[in-house]
DNA sequence: TGTACATCAGTGAACGCGCGTTCACTGATGTAC
DNA sequence: TGTACATCAGTGAACGCGCGTTCACTGATGTAC
C-alpha cells in the first residue's frame, strides 16, 4: 500500500474518531459538519470526499461490522446444510475483535438518541435482508417469493439483532455469539409462543 | 362535534390529500412544503400546526392503519390465551376497509421511493414492537427481559409486516389477514428453516 | 538516479436550498349569563 | 334571544440554520522512461 493510500485511510479515521466524540459528548444533531472538519483538521469539502453524508459517518463503521450476513453466508461451502451455514454466518458476522466491540458500544448509544441515523440504521438492516433472502434462493434454488425463504431470512436477522441488544444489555457481557447460540436453542426448543388462528 | 372541529377535520384531510398526490406525482424530496400549503390552500404555518414535519405527514396515516397492535391485544378478554389474542390483534389490525387500503398502498410506493420517511417507519415499527413486548409481558406477567416475550414480539411483528408485504405485491389481491393466516400455518406447520448450531 | 508528467487528496470560499420556528395578529366559532 | 368575552384555527412574513454542492486550484505522491 502506498504512501498516499495510507493518508487517506489516516485521515478518514481521524474523521469518524472525532466525530463519534463529538456526537457522544454534545450529541449528534447539535454537531455540525464544521465541527467535524474542525476537529479533524480538513476542510469541509475533505469530509463529503470520504462520506457521501453526516448519517454516514456512523453508519458505515456499524454497517461494517453487521452488515455482510448476507456474504458471510454466500461465502460457506455449496454442499453445507443452510440451517448450519446461517449458523456458521451468524458466529462470522459477531465475531469482532474487543475495540470495534467498544466502538460498536458508543455508537449504537449515540444512535439511540439521535432518530435519524437510527431510523437509517434500520433501513440498512432490512436491505441486509433482503439480500440473505437473495442469499438464501440462489443457495437452495428456491424462489424468493416462497414465504419459507422470507421467514428463514427473518428469523435468522432477528436472532442477529436480539443477540446484539441483549448483548448491550448485559452487564457483565458475555460474547454475542454466546448468545446467539442461547437464542437459537430457546428456537428449537419449539416452547416458542407464536400467533394462533382465531 | 362542533363546526371548527370539522372545519379543522377538512383542513387536516385536505393537507394530507394533497401531500399525498404531490410526493406521488413528483416525488417526496421533490415536494416543499410551500408546494403544499399552496395545494391545500392554507399557510405554511398552519401546516405545521397539524404535522410537526413533513415526514409525519406521510407516515401519520400509515401509523394509523398498521400501528395499534399493542392496543388490540391489550384490549382483548385477559383470560384468551396469548397466542389466540395474538391472531385476534393481527386480524383487527390488518382489517381495513377498501379505501384506506388504497391509500396504503399508494403510501407505501411513496415510502419505497424516499428513503427518509421509508426510514422513519420502520423505526416507527420498532417502537411498536417494544410496546408489543410490553403487553405481552403485562399479560403474562413474565418479565420484559425474558427471551421468548422478545422472540414473541419479534415474530408477530414479522408476521404482520410479511403479510403486508405480500398483499402488496400479489395480483389479484387476498385480504392481508388471509395472507397472515397463512404465515401463521407454515410457522405451525414446523419446517421452518431457522440457524442452527454449529 | 533523475526528470517529466499524471494522479489524486485536500482546500476554501461561496452558495442554494428548504425545513422548521417565531410572533403578533385576525376573525370565526363557542360559551356563559 | 342577545350580549360580552374566551377560545382557537389560520395568517404571513421574516428568519436562522446547517447540510450538501460546486469549482478552480495547490501540492504531494506515484509512475514511466
Amino acid at each position: 500500500m502506498g504512501l498516499r493510500t495510507i493518508k487517506a485511510q489516516r485521515t478518514r479515521e481521524a474523521i469518524i474518531d472525532i466525530a463519534i466524540d463529538l456526537f457522544e459528548n454534545q450529541g449528534y444533531d447539535q454537531t455540525t459538519m464544521e465541527q467535524i472538519a474542525e476537529g479533524a483538521e480538513v476542510g469541509i469539502s475533505t469530509l463529503y470526499r470520504y462520506f457521501p453524508s453526516k448519517e454516514l459517518i456512523v453508519l458505515a463503521p456499524i454497517m461494517a461490522g453487521i452488515g455482510g450476513l448476507a456474504a458471510a453466508l454466500h461465502a460457506r461451502p455449496q454442499r453445507e446444510d443452510l440451517a448450519i451455514a446461517l449458523g456458521h454466518a451468524l458466529h462470522e458476522v459477531l465475531d469482532q475483535d474487543e475495540s470495534s466491540e467498544q466502538r460498536l458500544l458508543v455508537l449504537r448509544a449515540i444512535l439511540d438518541r439521535s432518530t435519524g441515523p437510527r431510523a437509517r440504521l434500520w433501513d440498512l438492516w432490512h436491505q441486509e435482508r433482503s439480500l440473505l433472502e437473495e442469499a438464501i434462493a440462489a443457495r437452495t434454488g428456491a424462489e424468493v417469493s416462497e414465504p419459507w425463504v422470507a421467514i428463514t431470512a427473518h428469523t435468522t436477522m432477528t436472532v442477529l439483532q436480539m443477540a446484539l441488544d441483549q448483548w448491550r444489555s448485559e452487564v457483565p457481557r458475555r460474547h454475542p455469539a454466546e448468545i446467539a447460540d442461547e437464542l437459537i436453542r430457546v428456537y428449537q426448543s419449539g416452547s416458542i409462543v407464536i400467533p394462533r388462528l382465531p
